[in-house]
RNA sequence: GGCGACAUAGCCAAGUGGUAAGGCGUGGGUCUGCAACACCCUGAUCACCAGUUCAAAUCUGGUUGUCGCCUCCA
């Protein structure tokens, strides 16, 4: 029993609140290093037109929002670059330490070739030209996609979601949005008002009088708009009747809006605040711009803090865009001997923010560049044990080019640096490894050959034999012969130290 | 007309204040009967003009050029 129960009682009390203390500094302590182990990310933001540190809403958690596709034709390598670089930007937040929650939509509905009401809807075009349904263009088209999407390694989103699924939710947020006095129902149709906004240039800092209205010759002005800026949340006077897709909605059947999806879709999934909304920079105005009104007004507060945008890939003739009808795809491109991981690398080695011109020439380069990286990358040996903190510096450099704004280009020069290193094998290739995570352009991926037929493969090998034996003979002519009529065959052989190798040609990578 | 971006060697491209990374190609060389592969070597004062500074590709102002957006677009 202790002498003086107060002081006991006290002194135990004050040996608690100290121990409390310290777990709460230990605690801070452990949330202070995995601050500290998560890399900082700078990033060009085109609200602010600067770059800055990305510092996302929660802690340790990253937000994302991915503009998807339209689904009426194939993806062509212009739409195909934008996700790349995406995919390398939610790779970079993964890298870094963060959990990252991406959210892409499928624009499978409301998407006209004008706001006016009066252009065609892409889906029913679609349908039209290939004689099926909507839903079944919608599917085909999306399955084509995440394909593309694959033999890019484009991760897919950890969630992907059509229009068409939320219905609900855009009749919820114009239902709102008309409550609070930020819509107006105008010639049947839902508008927008964007006269009560304050800021409703944020994004573009435009100034309403110094738009040109038939900017674009296809253009017709819709006379129910208030404002030549407000835009259509909902339809229902359709100038075409034969489109399929129509729910009912307070206001009459008809179909949603282009932009009201991916403010309700992102809502949907990720709540009232989002960190980082990515697209292509034609989205800037007016997709992203009413995006941001919409949602702002909905919500009554800041919505979203970064906004990523991926520059256009031009050809000799300008953009590369789907409505011209004339472009290139992925497929296209393999079968030109072009594998995608050309194209990755061929949109890596460039900046996101810079405007990329695709031509053969450019292509041609970077084939053969990936080619030689893959073939040494790939042979390096397992075996051995991995210098730990000699790998360092270049895990710094790697996340030093990546925190950058993205600096892709910077980030495969990494790459150069440590093949060229003193460090073992086995170092270079856990590097490699490690950096492939973000850049996943297969790098140390063995270069399986596919399987020839063996009637060919005997052929081959026979007339490899025959060969040695007439070089063995100096008869090298007869050697020359043998080695011209295998090529004429498509048949390519190589003497190595090793022994003569052969390859079916364009089978490489 | 307004808004925004870009301009570095044959091509792609990094570098955002201290005297120009890297890749592909070209040319030369080593190796090999030759070829291919591999390896080594090989190149630019940064669109133009003016300014700030001891010092500028890098900052400021202007000029020129290219591209994108201004209700289809990644």
């Amino acid at each position: 029993m202790p002498e003086n129960p107060v002081k006991y009682i006290f002194r135990s009390c004050k040996e608690m609140i100290c121990d409390i203390v310290d777990f709460m500094a230990v605690s801070c302590f452990i949330l202070h290093r995995t601050e500290d182990i998560m890399r900082e990310i700078n990033l060009y933001n085109t609200l602010t037109k600067k770059i800055e540190p990305f510092v996302p809403d929660e802690p340790g958690k990253v937000k994302m929002y991915t503009c998807g596709p339209t689904v009426y034709h194939f993806a062509h390598i212009g739409n195909l670059r934008s996700y790349i670089m995406e995919d390398v930007l939610e790779k970079t937040f993964r890298y870094a330490g963060y959990d990252v929650k991406r959210v892409m939509n499928i624009t499978d509905v409301g998407h006209l070739s004008s706001d006016a009401d009066s252009g065609e809807d892409k889906m029913v075009a679609g349908a039209k030209r290939e004689h099926k349904t909507v839903m079944e263009i919608a599917a085909f088209y999306q399955d084509a996609f995440f394909e593309d999407c694959k033999k890019l390694n484009i991760k897919t989103p950890d969630v992907v979601e059509p229009a068409t699924n939320c219905i609900v939710e855009f009749i919820e947020m114009i239902e709102k949005l008309l409550e609070k006095d930020y819509a107006y129902v105008a010639g049947g149709n839902v508008y927008f008002n964007t006269e009560k906004l304050e800021k409703y240039y944020v994004l573009s800092n435009q100034k309403e009088d110094d738009l040109m209205v038939g900017a674009r010759d296809d253009v017709e002005e819709d006379t129910n708009k208030r404002n030549k800026t407000d835009f259509v949340l909902w339809f229902t006077k359709s100038k075409f009747d034969d489109q399929e897709l129509k729910w009912d909605s307070p206001w009459g059947v008809g179909y949603p809006g282009w932009h009201i999806e991916c403010s309700a879709i992102s809502m949907k999934h990720l709540g009232e605040k989002l960190d980082i909304h990515c697209g292509g920079v034609d989205n800037i105005f007016p997709h992203h711009t009413n995006e941001i009104a919409q949602s702002e007004a909905y919500l009554g507060h800041k919505w979203c803090n970064y906004w990523f945008h991926v520059l256009h890939l031009n050809d000799s003739t300008g953009k590369m865009s789907k409505s011209k009808g004339d472009f290139l795809t992925l497929s296209l491109l393999d079968e030109k001997g072009y594998s995608p991981l050309v194209y990755r690398m061929f949109c890596l080695q460039s900046h996101y923010r810079k405007p990329l011109l695709f031509n053969y020439e450019v292509l041609d380069n970077v084939k053969a560049a990936y080619e030689k990286l893959r073939k040494k990358a790939s042979s390096l040996k397992k075996e051995g044990e991995v210098q730990t903190e000699q790998i360092e510096p270049y895990k710094e450099a790697f996340a030093q080019a990546l925190g950058s704004d993205i600096n892709t280009s910077q980030a495969l020069t990494v790459i150069y640096d440590v093949l060229k290193s003193d460090l073992n094998e086995a170092g270079k290739r856990a590097l490699l490894e490690e950096f492939d995570e973000v850049l996943s352009l297969d790098l140390t991926k063995e270069i399986v050959k596919e399987e020839a037929d063996a009637d060919l493969a005997a052929y081959v090998e026979d007339m490899i034999t025959q060969r040695q034996a007439a070089r063995k003979e100096k008869d090298f002519a007869k050697a020359d012969a043998i080695r011209q009529e295998l090529l004429e065959k498509g048949i390519e052989i190589k003497d190595t130290r090793e022994g003569t190798t052969w390859s079916v040609r364009g089978d490489a990578v």
